[in-house]
DNA sequence: GTCTATACACGGATAGAC
DNA sequence: GTCTATCCGTGTATAGAC
């Protein structure tokens, strides 16, 4: 029995499928070198069913960013918010760190594009999807000015600088990490206890 | 008087004008994504004329990542040799967190563009510019290990690892900074300040 | 909804004049 | 060495059958 709902279902699951593929193509062939022909192949169609869920390359790509950002922003979120009542500022920005890293290297094929492609995008795409990356930053901005308001964060740095080196370490973990090899956990472990306590060794001399 | 030596040397500087152009080109718009055209009107020239002085896109995108990582390894290696004897290997490392800085922000047009369009590279293309790479990675390698093995540095954790958290916060400077807003000394500061000594604040609870 | 066939623009590359 | 003209492959997008 194939009803009006069982055909929407179906439809709707290879939109998903689509998606799926396209953020996996754009990620490791970048978005002018992305053909719909690549994207449509991985979703197991070819290239003019595309246009039957997307008007142009472009909105697909939109659509990718938009999903990328939207679900970093709630999982990173979800993490922080999970840290127990009585932790510390600090404790909320490890878990932040921690979530971002998981998220890019374990679920994340839509955020992990989002990363790799949003520099090489034409300005008009970039600018139209600028405002919801900047909602994501907001929430970093609020985390380390609160461990600043505590007391838990060195003085002497600006918070600006501060974020995009953070998030910079730990997209960059896109580039080089490989699945198979050291796990997410473990790089959130280094990346945590770098940005956090530093390399230095505690007591040494010249810190 | 036209001599033979003075076309040769106008031959030199427009190839070296080109080549400039094509770094910029590709940071800006990606590998795909910078047409002949673009990089051929940035440095005042024809379409054609591009192919007098390189055989192929892929000879012209290849030459501007050799000269990127050669640049920054000796620029990088440069500064860390002239930090005085009595120095620590903590203040080395220092010297090439800054210097990497420094390259990629203000005098590294094709160090940049290495670092934006690497990813997005053919298959073929990148496997051949790996090995130069690496020469540049050993540099580091050898940097955090004398560090390791003086016992300025913490025990637990992974070289490998802490080396690439290291280049991505740096080389995503490539993302976020602008120049006219923070000087490239300024964020140098903040990333051996984060790297080394970490953001927590020395007396805080909970480090 | 998904197929085949195809229009059409664009970009890399070459030819050949000057 | 640099120009104009042009070839040709490729990739986005559309038309229209089923």
């Amino acid at each position: 029995m194939v009803t009006s709902a069982t055909r929407t279902r179906k439809s709707e699951q290879t939109r998903e499928r689509l998606l799926d593929a396209a953020a996996r193509v754009f990620r490791d062939k970048g978005y002018a070198g992305a053909r719909l022909s690549d994207i449509a192949e991985a979703a197991d169609m070819h290239t003019p069913g595309v246009y039957y869920y997307f008007g142009s390359k472009e909105d697909l790509v939109e659509e990718v960013l938009r999903v990328g950002v939207a679900r970093a922003a709630a999982f990173v979120a979800e993490r922080v918010a999970a840290v127990p009542d009585g932790a510390s500022a600090l404790d909320r920005l490890r878990a932040a760190i921690e979530g971002h890293v998981l998220m890019v290297l374990e679920i994340g094929d839509y955020t992990s594009a989002n990363i790799r492609i949003f520099g090489q995008l034409p300005d008009d795409i970039r600018q139209r999807h600028l405002a919801q990356q900047r909602a994501y930053g907001d929430l970093w901005r609020s985390l380390l000015e609160e461990a600043r308001a505590t007391g838990e964060l060195r003085a002497d740095l600006d918070l600006s600088v501060v974020r995009m080196l953070i998030l910079g370490a730990l997209n960059w973990t896109v580039e080089w990490h490989r699945p198979g090899a050291l796990s997410a956990g473990e790089v959130a472990r280094h990346a945590t206890a770098m940005i956090c306590e530093g390399l230095a060794a505690p007591g040494a001399p010249g810190t």
